[in-house]
DNA sequence: TTGATGTATCAATAACTCTTGATATATACT
DNA sequence: AGTATATATCAAGAGTTATTGATACATCAA
């Protein structure tokens, strides 16, 4: 297939972003940066649990994080969620089947 | 959290989405409906193994079936699409978090 | 330097998802 | 009726992902 590569990225995407969890620590995220110890109180979620999920969705490209200290915020990367969307704007459209005709 | 439905749905389509038969499977149908049949020409897999990844599709609600004779049609369901890609757009602007103001 | 705090990582296990080959069911054809 | 075809479902095993508690590492404060 020849979107072969944007496909293995919307995949993994799709994946982080495809888990209660992780999805929280998302929408969390979507109002604004946080550090972990924010999202365990938020979540009451132990550390360890949270610090998993937050490598997975960092894997992903879904999140990005910045040290401060102690400190380690994380925030979401709008870019990839942007270009999921618009992934799957494409899919819903047609045009990732082999022989599509879009742009 | 108040979209704790719509969130259970759109991690249903996430988790359809984020495999790769599965994708294959939809790029596919995205140029149209096709029997199981056609898909394991095209794919080369098993029979009982695409029935499988259908049965997910189906059960996320990203396809829908119709029989017609011997044969099962599945086709995408445009619909669900089209409210994941606009779920993840709320996403991205925060209208998913806790207190949101959007719309 | 010592102790406390925030985070990451690891090993073991639990939980889940996928694949395979076999069998079941339904429809159609003769 | 009997046979062939299309699809679904199932049980067992393989593979993957998540949870847990423990430990390691880095940074800061006293």
């Amino acid at each position: 297939m020849s979107t072969g590569v944007a496909n293995k990225k919307a995949i993994d995407s799709l994946k982080a972003l495809a888990e209660p969890i992780r999805l929280e620590i998302i929408a969390s995220l979507s109002s604004g940066e946080k550090c972990v110890c924010d999202l365990m109180q938020e979540t009451g979620l132990a550390q360890s649990r949270i610090s998993f999920h937050l490598k997975v969705l960092k894997d992903a490209g879904v999140i990005t994080d910045r040290q401060s200290g102690r400190w380690v915020y994380y925030q979401l990367d709008i870019r990839t969620l942007k270009s999921l969307q618009n992934w799957i704007k494409k899919l819903r459209k047609g045009c990732l089947s082999e022989a599509s005709s879009c742009e």
